[in-house]
DNA sequence: GCCGTTTTCGGCCCGACTGTTTTCAGTCG
């Protein structure tokens, strides 16, 4: 078992004490050695084969014994038997807002009530009101949270989340008694989906910004109001949480409340190999006081970093995947940015499942003044989405070379097509036909159910196919929606740098495939990627701004994104499989 | 359950907010 594993079981352990009413301390003894145990920097294996583990600070004769069994063998009678009793119905309680340990074994011991139906039972009978420690108030939020617990569970796609949070910034940086405002938490690192949104204010006068952030019109309930702190939720289930704090500290607390968790603990290792404290609050000595009186000054969140020796770390870069230590040495490679982006390919009009015309969607790209974009509409197999045939697809290249001549718009159009990979591998149009064009998109829209290995061969034979460009949305998962299909993502990566493919990182909001995480070892082994919106109208054009921020996550920079080249650049890229665009 | 002694027990912690209280316990990040 590794590490994280074994600390996810005793933060588990934790929580069924808790359940369990046992004393808090020894509860707080567990939560703390699971979090010790995620930051250890010595590996497991040594530290138990030294018998060093229980030099470990936080770490007693117990802890040490239960971890070496669950390092050693993988399973814990005491927390198997600590498992068998608790009813998993109680467990699940702890979902609801509210509802902690303590009053969920007062419902279950007055009450009788072992699971989230019979709770929901007991308020409808007006039980809860009566208990002590309960009233009115309680009764109607623990109901409303059974109601809505769906909701209020799930996550939010980044995309949908910023139409809510970019009025709230502007409100906030309205006011006149905000002097600083920024978003924060993983919104702020365009993570693809977010539980809630997060937003520090720097202010000496807090009372009017929170009048202000819980009487907004979208507020369907305020969840807590003090006087530096509020939280309200949306109709859509998001929740909002606003902090207001002093000038002083507004820097730190950014930091702080953007995380991530890793990135912070990280951040926190590094202040204290310095002899210093970080936290929400400030920088300070270890042995000062307090942060009030003894913290550093940040005018900027830059400033954190630089006194701890390090480079500015971008916000998309803080999930604890070896940004302190690049920003400890050479620092970062300039990230892509949204203007870097030049055209755009794999687009959809009319002809298949597009809402707009061929001459519309490059009217609307050349409003956006991109030197070119790519026509890319589904082939026959995707009958769903009425695919082109050959005979429509050398109409529709036909009409794109007359409007290219006809200088009718300067943004040039790219003749492509998303080719659908047959679940043999084949592609589903004839190879001859598909090398008359400037490229091909080569995707899966079928027999997603294929086992690992089939899908994987499936893949990386469309890959080797001469006529295909760049893989399309390499998983097919629809964010929250829809798993991806089983694919070794790996295998596919290598087939595409031996066979001179690109890999697009699908920019629509649900997609955002293939994945930040495996981009920035792919990039340094040289793939190339196209930030495609897959759009199906002018308006899905904005979907490459997602993509950028993906990218970003994934450590990419310009050079690694053929849109970010010129028309020159891009032809010539595309002619080294297409010897016609050759100049 | 851990820690550290005034060394084998007694203290341990983090602040803000809510709801049910009438001075505070429970929840949450």
């Amino acid at each position: 078992m590794t590490k994280r594993e074994i600390a996810d079981i005793l933060n588990e352990i934790a929580m069924l004490l808790e359940l369990k009413g046992e004393n808090p301390f020894k509860i707080r003894a567990y939560s703390n050695g699971a979090r010790t145990l995620e930051t250890l920097e010595e590996s497991l294996d040594d530290l138990i084969r030294e018998g060093t583990l229980g030099d470990v600070q936080g770490f007693g004769k117990a802890l040490v014994d239960k971890i070496e069994t669950l390092y050693q063998t993988g399973t814990l009678e005491f927390y198997e038997n600590l498992k068998d009793s608790v009813e998993p119905g109680i467990v699940s309680m702890l979902e609801i807002p509210g509802l902690g340990a303590k009053k969920i074994k007062i419902l279950h011991e007055t009450l009788g009530v072992s699971s989230i139906e019979e709770l929901q039972k007991a308020c409808e009978e007006e039980k809860v009101a009566g208990l002590k420690g309960f009233g009115k108030k309680s009764q109607d939020k623990i109901a409303e949270g059974i109601k809505n617990r769906e909701a209020y569970g799930k996550r939010h796609l980044w995309w949908r989340a910023r139409e809510v949070a970019e009025p709230i910034l502007e409100g906030l940086l309205a006011l006149p008694e905000v002097e600083k405002a920024s978003h924060a938490g993983s919104f702020r690192r365009k993570r693809e989906h977010v539980g809630d949104l997060d937003f520090i204010v720097a202010s000496s006068r807090p009372e009017r910004i929170m009048e202000w952030f819980v009487a907004q019109d979208q507020v369907r309930e305020v969840t807590a109001k003090g006087e530096t702190k509020a939280s309200v939720r949306f109709e859509s289930g998001l929740q909002a949480d606003l902090r207001v704090v002093p000038l002083k500290q507004f820097n730190f607390a950014l930091h702080h409340f953007t995380g991530s968790k890793d990135h912070n603990v990280l951040m926190r290792q590094r202040a204290l190999s310095r002899g210093l404290s970080l936290s929400e609050w400030g920088l300070k000595p270890v042995e000062a006081e307090s942060f009030e009186e003894s913290s550093l000054d940040a005018k900027s969140e830059a400033d954190i970093f630089n006194l701890l020796d390090l480079k500015f770390v971008p916000p998309e870069l803080r999930e604890g995947r070896g940004e302190i230590e690049a920003a400890g040495s050479d620092g970062f490679p300039e990230l892509i940015e949204p203007s870097a982006i030049k055209g755009v390919f794999h687009n959809h009009t009319t002809a298949s499942d597009g809402r707009s015309s061929l001459e519309e969607m490059t009217a609307s790209a050349q409003a956006l003044r991109w030197e070119y974009w790519g026509v890319a509409d589904h082939s026959k197999a995707s009958f769903q989405a009425n695919g082109l045939d050959e005979d429509r697809l050398l109409q529709q290249l036909e009409r794109i070379r007359e409007l290219n001549a006809s200088g009718e718009f300067t943004t040039y159009i790219f003749s492509g097509n998303e080719c659908d990979i047959l679940p043999d591998g084949s592609l589903d149009l004839d190879e001859e036909l598909l090398m008359k064009l400037d490229y091909v998109v080569s995707s899966v829209h079928s027999s997603f159910s294929q086992s690992e290995s089939e899908m994987t061969r499936r893949i990386v034979k469309a890959i080797e196919n001469p006529a295909t460009t760049m893989l399309g949305h390499l998983t097919g998962r629809l964010l929250l929606r829809r798993e991806a299909y089983q694919v070794d993502t790996q295998k596919v990566v290598d087939a595409a740098l031996a066979n001179d493919v690109v890999i697009e990182l699908n920019a629509n909001p649900y997609r955002l495939d293939m994945d930040w995480r495996l981009w920035r070892n792919a990039a340094e082994k040289g793939l190339l990627t196209s930030i495609n919106p897959d759009a199906h109208a002018p308006e899905h054009f904005e979907f490459v701004e997602a993509g950028v921020y993906a990218a970003r996550k994934g450590w990419l920079t310009a050079e690694s994104v053929i849109n970010t080249r010129s028309l020159q650049e891009v032809k010539a890229i595309l002619s080294r499989k297409r010897p016609h665009l050759a100049d």
